[in-house]
DNA sequence: AAGGCAGATTGATCTGGGTCAAAGCATGGA
DNA sequence: TCCATGCTTTGACCCAGATCAATCTGCCTT
């Protein structure tokens, strides 16, 4: 159905980590020496290198020599920005957003853990939008060269390349379809079903969690003003579907909120 | 601000619309020769081969060695149809759409003369939305497997096919700020633009051109109602923007509507 | 040429969500 | 510790666009 995420299909069970409900936009095991290789990192499941092979994957660390802090309000890349990497959410939360000459916004979708940012460059050489990052977090560099000669090497990179990208696509129309024809709780019950379903792929409870986003962001995001997306927290707790204390959000009643996703009823 | 709310509605006078010279959605110059041949195509600069050398183009003439016709309002493909190849629209003229479950509609997209269809399979293997052809149309069948081969062989077309992906994605965020954070009018008349524009990237007049698509579909892909949109080209009319003949539209004032476009002003 | 029908227009009315405004609240820096 | 400042919540009211309904138009079929 509605796909919000770029990798969903995972279905691979939860690394070891059990409890943590706390801190959900942190990589579940924090490994000590950050050495930037994918053959290591516990987000290779959920990343580009899905599938490939030991050999393949030893071939990836190469690809991959950098990693980028960036804290909490700072910017990734921004519009405009000459295009020249991939990025791959190591740990912490992004945004990207779109800003128009009179000063609107659009947030264009939330990025975490294993999550790829600047596709949008390939096609002009230049970065089209903001990546904003939502709390102090941390990024391997993919140098889009390198992807490129690597992955005509690699059968199975190249088109699993391919394949993110053409999910990315299919995420978009799920959002189309959200902005176009759904009524503001769908939006809302959509959203965060799908935030709790790429926890939950990444091995963090799927309802519990901690909204690294504004009111504000999220109403962009959703074709919404914060005023509305606040209302409708409000509501959903009131009809025992949610429990919310500022961003901390539990979702107390996930059945209860994929009726509202789909019962009240749109525009039949 | 700018007065768009005309209060007195007069008698539309029917806009003394002289026939549109040509015949917007079929290929500028009507080869009697079909021959299917990438390296002959006249629309090959506006297609996948945009960049490629004459001896690269001849390798991408075996690459399209099927063409396929699609009646007016039947579909090329459907959401769930196992994915296999994408197509080049040749002529004619498509909407891509996804449906939910309870019935409900997106519109996700207008294709036409050069533009690429299918891409959202890619990520499954199963195409996600349905493509319908809005007229009688004729699209290019290029195999994904063989365009993989073949992008493996040549640079450009690899990168290319990259570039036109990313693209979707840079367009798709265009929808979701249009969707997310335009007024009505705002929407329509960006549509209107961009139809404009891509027509005369085609050769067509920019100022006159048919709509292949009903009043429902244009509301649905702006996120809008049939009778808004109906009103909305009648207020548009009164404005002395454009002049609408049922599928018939001339642009008269362009300025004019990329004010709409921006001074209407959204949410500040 | 008639009649049927899908699509388009237009009017009247309603309403979901926006706007404006006023408190609450939590977090971090001095 | 205590403000300051940036979120969030909640209320009152409003309006753009939806909904409902009645024609109208052009075109396709017979």
């Amino acid at each position: 159905m509605l796909n919000l995420t770029v990798n969903n299909r995972l279905k691979k069970n939860p690394p070891a980590v059990v409890a943590v409900p706390v801190r959900p936009m942190t990589a579940p095991v924090n490994l000590a020496h950050l050495k930037t290789a994918c053959s290591s990192c516990n987000l290779r499941e959920l990343c580009l290198p899905v599938g490939l092979s030991n050999e393949q994957l030893e071939s990836l660390d190469d690809l991959v020599y950098t990693r980028r802090k960036i804290k909490r309000g700072e910017g990734l890349f921004r519009s405009g920005d000459g295009f020249q990497s991939l990025y791959a959410v190591r740990s912490g939360f992004f945004k990207t957003r779109l800003a128009t000459a009179d000063g609107r916004d659009q947030v264009t979708g939330f990025q975490m853990a294993g999550e790829l940012l600047g596709i949008d460059g390939i096609g002009t050489d230049q970065h089209t939008c903001d990546a904003v990052a939502l709390e102090d977090s941390e990024v391997c560099v993919i140098p889009y060269a390198r992807l490129d000669e690597l992955s005509r090497k690699f059968d199975v990179l190249h088109h699993h390349f391919h394949k993110v990208m053409s999910r990315e696509i299919v995420r978009d129309h799920g959002v189309m379809l959200l902005l176009g024809s759904m009524r503001a709780e769908e939006r809302l019950a959509t959203f965060l079903l799908n935030l709790s379903q790429r926890f939950t792929a990444r091995g963090f409870s799927a309802s519990e969690f901690i909204l690294r986003m504004t009111r504000e962001e999220i109403g962009s995001f959703l074709g919404l003003k914060l005023e509305t997306v606040s209302r409708l927290f409000s509501r959903f707790q009131e009809d025992g579907l949610i429990a919310v204390q500022q961003k901390h959000i539990r979702i107390v009643d996930i059945p209860g909120l994929k009726q509202v996703m789909v019962r009240s009823g749109g525009h039949c």
